[in-house]
DNA sequence: AGCACGCCGACT
DNA sequence: GTCGGCGTGCTC
């Protein structure tokens, strides 16, 4: 008796192959079993999907090749992890394989029978399960509505609307702990967008619940300590996942909550590969497997809101910040109205100096790294574009280099200008370096209570690129080492900084006239998220401001941020993205096209818009012309884009499946002649 | 995606 | 004369 098992193995979709291959077996194969399969030369391995009774019609007698090892050691990977894999595959137009080879841990690739229950059979550490004293666990009676409404028989997934410092993450704790109790198999994934985001939960989650019980997932962690984790999740040992948007996929046999913390974060988005949002496919998750889910969020992403306004989502609220204390107090600075030239405006800097004398700390958020964006020749106009994108490269003065932030390409900063030699070049913009230097001498007749002077530091991707120097700089800032923090938008994050009662944006002006049309919901959320790191001590909350430098105070963006209203201001953008047919209330896809020459990127998507006039669907969606992205080349690969556009998320996806095959076809014609490599960006954040 | 096979420039 | 550049094609 044989069997003709359909096994999953990494293909991605370019490659034209059907979903599953078929291979032969002795034994029944349990779908969701790994497999170790040849193909070709290699031997790779396959997770089965289905077990067949025959191999496929159109494989040839005798074509079907034996499956090599099964790795049964590992229980086979259950059918809602299947259906989710499934899904994702589907609705982001990539192959099934990909994704599901994507999903699982790096390691698990190359591991043979052997080697794997090695693996399995080693002990988990022993270490103490610290469980230390909770001091937090009275809640606020907002803090225990929202725990009642989420115990409540709804299922539909929860939106935890709550102010910066009205205590999410205790909610988290305590919905995480009732879902643990109730049931001695649940368990629970947490997301947060950001890496940097995890070590602080993660000391909150394994003080609360023991070490072993909780495991992150995230894709800083080294190999072997990713497939230790994902075993422990998929065995049930570890009953609390805690990880950023890949470990949406962790296999979670039983599952029964899932949270999603700062659920607008964009980082939710996948850039590569398969460009799913982990935030999206929580909630599909959940709904397949019974699961709760609750989004967390101040300022929560239009999808998000809209669906809590319709009642597809519950929306809990916690306005209140623990311990009585306000929101910051927003303080507009007119720059049409000040000195020219000022990098900080004469009331900032003065307002700066009072709290640090006092002994309070500032934070002035700047939202790019280096010392200027552009260096430019003022003799013949040179600028420091980059020779290998459309892109200037960014001034650093520290290490007197100019560098490409979007392909890396580094150069010693010319002495004089390249074009004409005039020896005058100058930095053009203000990035964190310079506001770092030039405080200093802003805030020079400043004094500490100590009467020391001001101590100012500069916190970006820069300064932490280095494992543990992000941690040793947010010490230094807690141990009140640091009077001014000068940074990107990464300071403006989750940290919980005690003694801040001052937060500055110097310059987020740019993001009020982007073209992208999600630049204000950028920008609000990161404003409110910025200001919510000042003030978290009550004590001092009460004279907590906002600074924000700009150059259009009457925009109605600052009119709801200074109320603190984001209801209002989605409202308002609402109702501008239901005129404009966007999301949420319509349905977008990006075909994009990396290519050697912007031609060819441009021929190829046009030819595919052409070749779709016959498809199904073709008539619910709208196709855009083709054309180049903002920054057209990075690394010497023209990049070009099209919009497709639907009312109908049903008809979209359905035209997008049926476009894939005419895709693979496109690439083949002559105007696609160069064209290096298409993607399909389902729901995109930006275009 | 890998990894093969396959046809044209600078090196031991 | 070979090593190796990446273009094209295949993988149950």
């Amino acid at each position: 008796m044989c069997h003709w098992p359909a096994v999953v193995v990494a293909t991605p979709a370019h490659s034209g192959m059907g979903d599953t291959l078929s291979y032969r077996s002795e034994r029944a194969l349990a779908p969701g079993t790994l497999v170790r399969v040849p193909l070709g030369a290699r031997e790779v391995l396959g997770i089965v999907w289905r077990n067949d009774a025959a191999p496929p019609e159109d494989l040839a007698e005798g074509q079907a090749r034996d499956v090599a090892q099964v790795l049964d050691a590992l229980p086979p990977l259950d059918e809602a992890w299947r259906e989710l894999v499934g899904f994702a595959a589907r609705y982001y137009q990539r192959a099934l394989g990909e994704v599901a080879l994507a999903a699982l841990p790096p390691p698990l690739r190359d591991l043979d029978p052997t080697q794997l229950a090695r693996r399995l059979k080693r002990p988990a550490r022993a270490e103490p399960a610290a469980v230390a004293p909770d001091s937090a666990r009275a809640l606020t009676p907002e803090q225990a509505a929202a725990l009642e409404a989420l115990a409540a028989a709804d299922t539909a997934p929860a939106l935890l609307f709550g102010a910066t410092g009205s205590g999410k993450t205790e909610v988290y704790l305590q919905a995480t702990e009732r879902t643990l109790a109730a049931d001695p198999a649940a368990q629970a994934l947490i997301l947060v967008p950001e890496i940097n985001l995890t070590p602080q939960l993660e000391e909150r989650f394994r003080a609360r619940f023991g070490h072993d019980t909780v495991v992150c997932l995230h894709s800083g962690m080294t190999p072997a300590q990713r497939l230790a984790a994902w075993i422990a999740a998929h065995t049930g040992r570890a009953r609390i996942v805690l990880g950023t948007r890949l470990a949406v996929f962790a296999s979670l046999p039983g599952l029964r909550l899932v949270v999603v913390d700062e659920e607008h974060d964009p980082s939710y988005k996948s850039q590569d590969g398969a460009r799913y949002s982990a935030r999206d496919l929580a909630i599909y998750r959940g709904k397949l497997q019974g699961a709760r889910v609750l989004l967390g969020s101040a300022t929560p992403s239009l999808e998000s809101w809209h669906a809590s306004e319709q009642g597809r989502y519950r929306r809990l609220a916690m306005a209140a910040r623990i311990g009585g204390g306000a929101l910051p107090r927003l303080r507009l600075v007119d720059m049409n109205h000040q000195p020219k030239g000022a990098l900080l405006a004469p009331p900032l800097l003065a307002a700066m100096g009072e709290r640090i004398a006092r002994g309070e700390q500032c934070l002035v958020l700047i939202n790019r790294r280096g010392y200027a964006p552009v260096l430019a020749c003022h003799a013949c106009g040179w600028k420091s574009g980059c020779p290998h994108c459309s892109a200037y490269r960014v001034f650093h003065k520290l290490d007197r280099t100019l560098r490409c932030h979007h392909c890396g390409f580094t150069q010693r900063v010319p002495r004089a200008c390249p074009d004409c030699g005039n020896l005058d070049i100058e930095p053009v913009g203000r990035g964190t370096e310079q506001v770092e230097e030039q405080l200093a001498g802003l805030l020079a007749d400043v004094h500490r209570p100590d009467g020391g002077p001001v101590r100012v530091a500069r916190m970006d991707a820069d300064t932490t690129k280095t494992k543990g120097s992000l941690e040793a700089q947010l010490a230094a800032l807690h141990a009140g080492e640091v009077d001014v923090l000068v940074g990107t938008q990464m300071i403006a994050k989750g940290h919980d900084f005690r003694r801040i009662t001052l937060v500055a944006a110097v310059q987020p002006d740019a993001a009020l006239f982007a073209a992208d049309h999600r630049a204000p919901e950028r920008l609000f959320a990161l404003l409110m998220q910025a200001g919510g790191r000042a003030g978290r001590d009550a004590a001092h909350s009460g004279a907590a401001e906002l600074w924000v430098q700009t150059w259009v105070p009457e925009h109605p963006l600052f009119t709801h941020l200074r109320a603190h209203d984001f209801a209002g201001f989605a409202a308002t953008e609402l109702a501008e993205r239901e005129a404009a047919g966007m999301p949420p209330f319509g349905h977008q896809a990006l075909l994009r096209a990396d290519a050697r020459t912007q031609e060819a990127a441009q021929g190829f998507l046009n030819a595919a818009a052409a070749a779709a006039k016959d498809l199904p669907h073709r008539e619910a969606v709208t196709l855009f012309p083709a054309v180049p992205l903002t920054i057209q080349r990075v690394a010497n690969v023209e990049r070009a884009q099209l919009l497709v556009e639907s009312p109908s998320r049903a008809a979209l996806r359905r035209f997008l499946a049926a476009w894939q095959a005419v895709l693979l076809q496109c690439r083949a014609l002559p105007e696609a002649r160069g064209l290096i490599r298409f993607a399909v960006d389902v729901d995109p954040l930006s275009l």
